[in-house]
DNA sequence: TCATAATATCAACATATCTTGATATATTAT
DNA sequence: ATAATATATCAAGATATGTTGATATTATGA
């Protein structure tokens, strides 16, 4: 598939675009973290992630077992511009629930 | 559904990307020439110029029993990026074969 | 080494989208 | 009015995508 396809597609989802305003605010998460907030199970998170980062939006930090998710920057004009029409969504998102305790790694 | 998952799905197919592209190109043109020069069969090509123009990137001018479709203008930030980065992409078009003989109208 | 925790991946099912052929609607010409 | 043309819409099947529970992988600590 194509770049610009495979960004549109990844953009193409609910849960995913509100995973994108999720982290567009509250920075580099876990997907436990990211369980915890958003209430649904790991292997469906962890997919939608692998789908973000894949279509160029999301970077992972990866610090032990765990993967540090977050928004990739610099992002291209359409990513920017993308990213730009999510913020402005009314989106319902759920509250901030840390559940990772990594003192090891800084992020 | 929101419009800008309306958008970004309007956005997700390879055929509609094409459609956009060659309307950006060749400017209003009816479905009969689209399915002449796409060679795909009416109901198809109506079809997906409908998800286009509900998603905001296409117009419609009608003339008679023809409808001419071309790229809306002013289009807003993100169809423009995305209008932007469809114009890059290495698309391989049909030919321009317009069979539409219509002398009234002068679109 | 073994157990545990975090994450990734897989198979099966559910759901959504696309394609096609048939039919409906609307306009024009005879 | 009837026929022909352009387009839109629908139903059915094919294809793609999302969800879930189970399993695999990897890293950490006992």
């Amino acid at each position: 598939m194509n770049v610009f396809l495979e960004t549109v597609s990844a953009l193409n989802d609910e849960t995913r675009v509100k995973l994108l305003a999720f982290l567009d605010t509250h920075g580099p998460l876990c997907v436990c973290d990211l369980q915890e907030s958003f209430g649904m199970i790991q292997s469906r998170l962890s997919r939608h992630l692998k789908i973000l980062k894949d279509g160029g939006f999301l970077r992972v930090d990866r610090c032990g077992t765990w993967g540090y998710y977050s928004i990739r920057s610099p992002l291209d004009r359409f990513r920017t511009e993308a990213l730009a029409e999510i913020r402005c969504l009314q989106l319902e998102l759920p509250p901030l629930k840390k559940i990772s305790q990594n003192e090891g790694c800084t992020l």
